[in-house]
DNA sequence: CGGGGCGTTTGATCTTGCTCAAGGCGGCCC
DNA sequence: GGGCCGCCTTGAGCAAGATCAAACGCCCCG
């Protein structure tokens, strides 16, 4: 088999439902990466493993948190609403990202599936067990927490610094980067989430976001395939108008 | 001694530079806590306790992150630049936040002190080793970072979401709610920050800053005592002002 | 194939908070 | 004690993006 045939065949397999850690396709990002044999199999004994279909609530703020999930496959989106309806999209997760992890009792904000979707489901306490007895894995997963906080960090400049054409294209190329990190498809570049969603995530209107969406697609920086898909045309340009470093 | 003396006592102590972690004012609340005493002097013996001055460089985005810190005294202020010198202030740390911790190998935000502090400094692969020793301290790290996040997601919100005069109010009440945590003065609440920084903080200009406390003053919700000390007059009305929760 | 509904696009107007400008206050140094 | 400098406050006008409004297009369903 050629690189891209084995590649291919190993993104098939990502989060296969009945496939062993070793063979799931997310398993390079995920919290299994470089657990030896051994204890991938004693984790995914503690494992369901988790079917869910697209738009599908996985947890919402204030839920007890029964549970912590490695997502295997699809897109979900966490979000925190407040009383009026206001919403701000924290971040629109990939396969390997963690999710649900809480300091308290309570979840602290909504998750919710954009695709169908493929999880590993862990109880909380068994999975507290096995950090217990696994501090490499402990450690592992601390190290995912420090990155998710610096894309937090990323997000806030963007939410607090950013001009609309800033912060969209800084979000087309954050996807686009994560993405592509995770083996997905970037070019065309899926977005699964609406207009509202990204105007959410990006503190902005759907009104703007379509606005500057159209603006950038007038310039020749991007295509939109279909609402729901874009291609960089212009990597450039796009990375000039995400802002200075 | 009565309750209160024995606080005042406890906090005086707090940072004390030659003082066993059993007499560190900041234990309650850094990643000591809950350590039996033996560990805790095994921890101890890890890290070089630092005095910090006034508006002093902590470390710099960039840099080699050789090192973790534990805030025991005082006040640090986290913060991300452009390159065009937009910034966006991430939080404002208290005695028993932790700082430093990196997936990567190098920090990615700055860190500067806003008042006199101290600090434990331990060497990143040394703690990495407590770490893996004493899975326990991971697990409570892990929890300390699942709390940040939860912060980062308040701000994030804050940010994307609120209007000038929700984001100074809710400014105001983190700052005072996680300073009456600290057992740190609430009333006055100390601002050791300028209003530059607490509007890079609020994503606001200084100008807004500046009109939004003076508003909230003639409406009798807040006086300033100076200009670096807020007392909260009227609680509801500013809770209100924070927004829906 | 035609109709309905939702999500998106596009346009016109308005508002919030920014920019630009000037003046005030306070702390600190000489 | 006086002056200077940095920080803060206040005011006037402006602009980026929000709001309000309407039309479009696509998909689904009858």
């Amino acid at each position: 088999m050629t690189t891209t045939a084995l590649l291919h065949d190993f993104c098939a397999r990502r989060g296969d439902l009945a496939a062993r850690c070793r063979h799931c396709g997310a398993r390079e990002f995920n919290i299994c990466q470089a657990l030896d044999p051994g204890l991938q199999e004693k984790l995914f004994a503690l494992a369901l493993r988790l079917q869910l279909g697209k738009r599908e609530p996985v947890f919402a703020a204030g839920d007890p948190a029964h549970y912590v999930y490695n997502l295997t496959e699809g897109m979900v989106c966490l979000s925190r609403s407040l009383a009026d309806g206001r919403r701000q999209i924290l971040g629109f997760l990939l396969p390997g990202d963690f999710i649900g992890f809480e300091a308290g009792e309570t979840h602290r904000c909504d998750a919710e599936t954009l695709t169908e979707a493929k999880a590993c489901r862990f109880e909380r306490a068994v999975f507290d067990g096995f950090l217990q007895d696994n501090p490499e894995t402990a450690l592992r997963l601390l190290r995912m927490a420090s990155s998710e906080l610096a894309q937090a960090a990323r997000h806030e400049v963007l939410l607090g610094r950013k001009t609309a054409v800033e912060r969209i294209a800084s979000f087309l190329l954050d996807l686009r980067d994560r993405s592509g990190e995770r083996h997905l498809r970037t070019q065309p570049l899926a977005l699964p989430m609406t207009r509202s969603e990204i105007a959410d995530y990006t503190g902005l209107t759907i009104e703007t976001v379509s606005r500057v969406l159209g603006r950038l697609r007038t310039d020749k920086v991007i295509e939109l395939a279909s609402t729901s898909a874009v291609r960089v045309i212009d990597e450039a340009a796009l990375e000039r108008m995400a802002g200075p470093a």
